[in-house]
RNA sequence: GUCUCCGUAGCUCAAUUGGAUAGAGCAACUGCCUUCUAAGCAGUAGGUUACGUGUUCAACUCACGUCGGAGACGCCA
């Protein structure tokens, strides 16, 4: 459903009339833009719908319909007409457009914010990479949708709060400890093997011969938390670089490390209450969640026999933890790789007595990436992988973000080295800047006042096509709202920069009659606000001159 | 074997979540700079939306099946 801001008149006009017919529940119509070979502004499909409920001809319905709107929607419906199998095409008055394009100018960047929407906590919760290696390309896109998600919402006005998972404890910590502390004693001429499941990237040397700079005794040095303190900067640094940051880092020591007086952690204590509610039993020595209550395959294992927890287990105090930090929507985004953990955690918010609604995982599918032609491993155990930080050093913050965000997160993202290195025209993220940078250089030239602009004299195709295409950019964040996924923006700042282009080649604006030069300039400094919003909302600079 | 996602122009992807004649970019070809940035514009060409059946006024979209690709299926994280 499109929300133009008359949404809510039209609907209650079309129930109305549709009670007239003897209908009495809600009909569910939609009035979207329709395709471009079709002259209108606005398509209805109301008729229609009505018309299969009551068993008649949707063209009878349409004809009754359209008499209504008319006069009712004066101020907007410039016409309105039948077309194809009982679609209502209205075309709107240049009052209404002009009237929005002012909104967007009065506006400026708060343009879009919504007035009435929900106020509830809302916790996005992103990338949340081990701190055991640096971040790779494919934590990039978790980022850059997570990133730019969050920015659209709280540009809707949501109260977004954005959270980084840290996975301090646990085994992989020692074992990163451990790599750190042989390649330091291999770094000092010890002759001995590196361990079989260490971490084997470079980094790790590269830490340790820093920790032999600083010149330290051996037995003074804690591996782990040297390696994990610094392994944890340079992330926050490569996130810093890539225009990510977050409200909140979030421990797992928190929850599995951290003790009450009692002496329990919240993953002690989330385990008894699920045995107490019968969510959870013990079975050969070990405590296992019954997940499959709520749909899951199987049951999973909380505690093992050894006495440890699982990762699971910390993983359901967390989200225990996260409800209780009153988030009313959670949305995680994982991996496409982790997408059987779904229902099991699913599972466990519900017997922790949330609604399945209460928690959205988007799973965005993996990046595969190109060298030579050749897929490259991208294991962060294996060594051998690339780093965000080196696309982004290759490429740049800006259309690495754009290139993240082109594509739906369900869609595999196949990322070509060598087709990102070229800075060229194949890269579609400068053709959306060049917008903003020729509405710069016109706007730096122009000095007069335009506080009398007449935006009626803007009557041209092309210029009806932008101002319909700038009013429309509500309803696209709202889409991404609904959908969570931003990549409907980028899609919408590519249209748009495709029309403002046209608009270029086709209406001057410097040196034209007085009043449409005004007029122009009015457009142009509309066009600049949303494009610039827009691209911010990416994470995606918009620079004045290129 | 079970589950998830994907399959759309030569390539990479869209398609406002069920709407009208399926659209962009790249690659190919033809034009357009003494005028606000040619990182641009106009045009040509490119399609049985993997395949089949069904649901309905309407299917790329939903259901079932087949084929193909990626991934997940641990008392790993």
């Amino acid at each position: 459903m499109l929300k133009f801001n008359f949404e809510q008149r039209l609907k209650n006009t079309v129930n109305s009339f549709a009670k007239t017919k003897g209908l009495e529940e809600e009909i569910s119509f939609m009035a979207e833009i329709p395709p471009k070979n079709i002259n209108a502004d606005l398509a209805l499909n109301a008729a229609m719908v009505m018309a299969k409920k009551i068993k008649t001809n949707p063209r009878n319905v349409a004809v009754e319909l359209i008499e209504i709107i008319k006069k009712e929607f004066s101020d907007i419906v410039q016409s309105a007409e039948i077309a194809g199998a009982g679609f209502i095409n209205i075309h709107f008055t240049e009052d209404y457009l002009n009237k929005e394009l002012n909104k967007i100018l009065d506006k400026k960047e708060n343009y879009a914010k919504q007035e009435n929407i929900n106020k509830d906590k809302i916790m996005v919760e992103f990338v949340s990479a081990n701190p055991t290696g640096p971040l790779h390309i494919g934590h990039g896109r978790g980022a850059a949708i997570g990133d730019s998600l969050a920015r659209i919402l709280k540009h809707l006005g949501y109260n977004v709060v954005k959270e980084y998972y840290l996975n301090d404890v646990g085994n992989q910590m020692n074992v990163l400890g451990e790599s750190t502390k042989t390649r330091y004693r291999q770094l000092k001429g010890e002759d001995i093997p590196f361990l079989d499941d260490g971490y084997k990237g470079e980094y790790i040397k590269d830490i340790a011969q820093a920790l032999i700079n600083e010149g330290k005794n051996f037995d003074d040095i804690d591996f782990k938390k040297e390696s994990h303190t610094r392994i944890l900067e340079t992330i926050k640094k490569d996130l810093e670089q890539f225009k990510v940051s977050f409200d909140s880092w979030f421990s797992e020591s928190k929850i599995a490390a951290e003790k009450d007086d009692a002496g329990k952690t919240q993953v002690d204590k989330v385990c008894e209450f699920l045995k107490e509610k019968d969510f959870a039993f013990e079975q050969e020595g070990a405590l296992w969640l019954k997940s499959t209550l709520y749909g899951d395959d199987k049951d999973r294992v909380l505690r093992r026999t050894d006495g440890r927890y699982t990762y699971l287990a910390s993983d359901v105090a967390y989200h225990k933890n996260k409800y209780e930090r009153e988030f009313a929507q959670v949305i995680n985004l994982w991996g496409a790789d982790h997408h059987g953990y779904v229902p099991r955690i699913m599972a466990a918010i519900q017997m922790l007595g949330q609604k399945k609604e209460a928690l959205k995982v988007i799973l965005y599918q993996l990046v595969s990436l190109m060298r030579n032609g050749q897929p490259v491993a991208m294991s962060t155990r294996s060594g051998e992988f690339i780093t965000l930080k080196e696309v982004i050093d290759e490429v740049g913050s800006d259309a690495c973000r754009f290139s993240f965000l082109l594509r739906a997160p369900d869609s595999p993202l196949e990322f070509d080295l060598e087709l990102a290195k070229k800075q060229t025209t194949e890269n579609p993220v400068f053709y959306v800047q060049y917008v903003n940078a020729r509405c710069q250089s016109i706007l730096r030239e122009y000095k007069d006042d335009t506080s009398s602009a007449d935006l009626k004299l803007l009557s041209s195709k092309e210029e009806r096509d932008l101002i319909k295409k700038l009013i429309s950019f509500e309803d696209i964040l709202l889409i991404c709202d609904k959908t969570k996924s931003p990549h409907h923006l980028t899609t919408y700042l590519m249209e748009t920069a495709d029309i403002y282009h046209r608009f270029y080649e086709k209406c001057r604006v410097l040196g034209v009659d007085k009043e449409l030069e005004k007029a122009r300039i009015q457009l142009l400094k509309a066009v600049s606000i949303i494009i610039t919003v827009g691209l911010s909302l990416l994470g995606v600079s918009a620079p004045e001159k290129m």
